[in-house]
Formats: structure tokens, C-alpha cells, sequence
DNA sequence: CGGGATCCTTAGCGATACTG
DNA sequence: CAGTATCGCTAAGGATCCCG
């Protein structure tokens, strides 16, 4: 989300090609994948396009205004696009675009990355925290 | 950062390995990677260690109190090693562990997906907008 | 059904000053 | 040098109600 708010930062940004530049174009492509939600979002759309709803139910834990706004970057940014079958009762289908796949792509390695390794996470937070609470009554 | 003043939520994450889970442990570790930071920390730490005063000199943008939070999360979750050498003056070091340095072959794949298909985005943002001011004035 | 509009709370983060 | 501590703002995002 946030862009669509962010004309300014964005039409700021100087078109360059390394993501370390702050404010410059390849950094703002970045931080529209970065907060979970994008990459939760094109990766589940790449079985076929899903509806509001269904992605209500498939990604645990969003709410409807960040669902609907996540999308609206998205499909602003031409990652997504959005189909209103214009019918009674509503209809409106998500699919990714040929850049959202190439995206999603990258995407879900890092979400096998994740489900991969997340007991060694756990396991490195458990003992760093028993360092520090050992350090802190020393 | 965050993840450290969550040790509640943390705690009372399920153990599950799929990602679209709300709560769950492999969640919690891509919320870990989400955010801007660690997509550029990890990938700048693949050459070798670097210092604090390098890396705010490397990732344009970044604040010192936010790299310092990041960096500890890291840590904390076992992605990072720090390494104090008692000297005076101070010289600390940073470096990847193998845990963060396979995480950072992913993320290196997505910051070379920004900066490859940045022009592309900036050109879909500038149709949809032409878009949405031509409906907005009808 | 797929949102928009509001209100409201909090976390994220910058700025600044201080320390071993 | 590599942080910590504090203040203060802003904006992300939840909850709720409404609408075509």
C-alpha cells in the first residue's frame, strides 16, 4: 500500500538500478514487495485467479482494507490485474500479470525458504534468549 | 526488528509449516524477512563481514538506530553472526551465517528482480494513474 | 459481494543527545 | 566506534458501519 500516497516520493525517485541507492527507482520496486503481504499475495494467485473473498480465506490473518489496498498497489504497479465482471451479485477476479508471475516466481522460493527453516529460527531465537536473560541476571 | 518486543506472540505461534497460516512459526519467519531491511542487509553482507559505520555507508537510507534493531533481530534469529573484538576503539563485526547466507540467495534474486524490472513498474504506475485522473474527470 | 469511509490505536522510525 | 536512551510524529492497519 503506501505508494498510491506517495506520488511525490515516487515521482522523486531517481530512475537507477541499485537497490542500496535510497530513493532511487529499483528501491521503490523493492519496498512494494517487502511487508508480508505482497508475498503472500502473488504467490497465491499462481494456481489461477481468485476473488476477494477467496484470498480472504486462503492468506490467514489480513484484513479486508489491507487485502483491498495491497491489491490496488499491485495491480497499480501492473503486478495484478483486476477483472470486474460487471454482474449481479459482484464478481471481480485477481490473476497475475506476466510481471507478477516472473515476481512471484522469486517469491515463493523465499516462502519454502521460510517453511523450510523456520524450526532453526526458533531454535537460534530460544537460545539467544536464554543467553540474554542469563547475561541480564549475570 | 519488532520480533524482539513480540516474545509473547512468538511464544504462542503454532509450529506449522505453511506460510498462508496466520501465527504460525514459518509466518513468523517471513515477517522476518519482510520489511525492507533485511532484503538489503543479508545480500550486502555476502561479500564478507562489514561494520556498522559500512553498512549505513552501503544501504542508502538507512537510519543507525533502525540498522542496530535489524541487525540484533538478525542475530536473534540466528541469520547473522556479530562478532566483538574487545579493542579499543570499538570494532565490531558482522557477518552471515550459513542459515542467512542460503536466506540471502533468495533475497538476492528478488533485489535483482527490482532493479531488472523497475522500468516496467514505473511504466504501468504512470498508465494507471493516467487512468484513474481521466475517470476522475469523466 | 466487494468494497469505500471513518475513527482510532499503536508500531515504526527519524532526530537528537549521551556513553563505554 | 558502536551503540543506548528518550522524545515525538506519522502512517500502517484493525474495527466498525455503510453502500451499489
Amino acid at each position: 500500500m503506501s505508494t498510491s500516497l506517495r506520488s511525490e516520493a515516487a515521482r522523486a525517485a531517481t530512475p537507477v538500478g541499485n537497490v542500496f541507492d535510497a530513493n532511487c527507482s529499483a528501491r521503490h520496486a523493492l519496498e512494494l514487495i517487502s511487508g508480508k503481504w505482497a508475498m503472500l499475495i502473488l504467490p497465491a494467485l499462481r494456481e489461477g485467479p481468485m476473488r476477494n473473498a477467496g484470498l480472504l480465506r486462503k492468506i490467514g490473518g489480513i484484513s479486508q482494507k489491507v487485502l483491498t489496498e495491497t491489491l490496488r498497489d499491485l495491480e497499480r504497479n501492473g503486478l495484478v490485474i483486476r477483472e470486474d465482471r460487471r454482474t449481479m451479485p459482484l464478481h471481480v477476479e485477481y490473476r497475475l500479470s506476466a510481471l507478477g508471475r516472473s515476481l512471484s516466481d522469486a517469491l515463493v522460493v523465499l516462502d519454502r525458504w521460510a517453511e523450510q527453516h523456520f524450526p532453526a529460527l526458533d531454535a537460534a531465537r530460544e537460545r539467544y534468549d536464554a543467553l540474554i536473560r542469563r547475561a541480564r541476571v549475570e
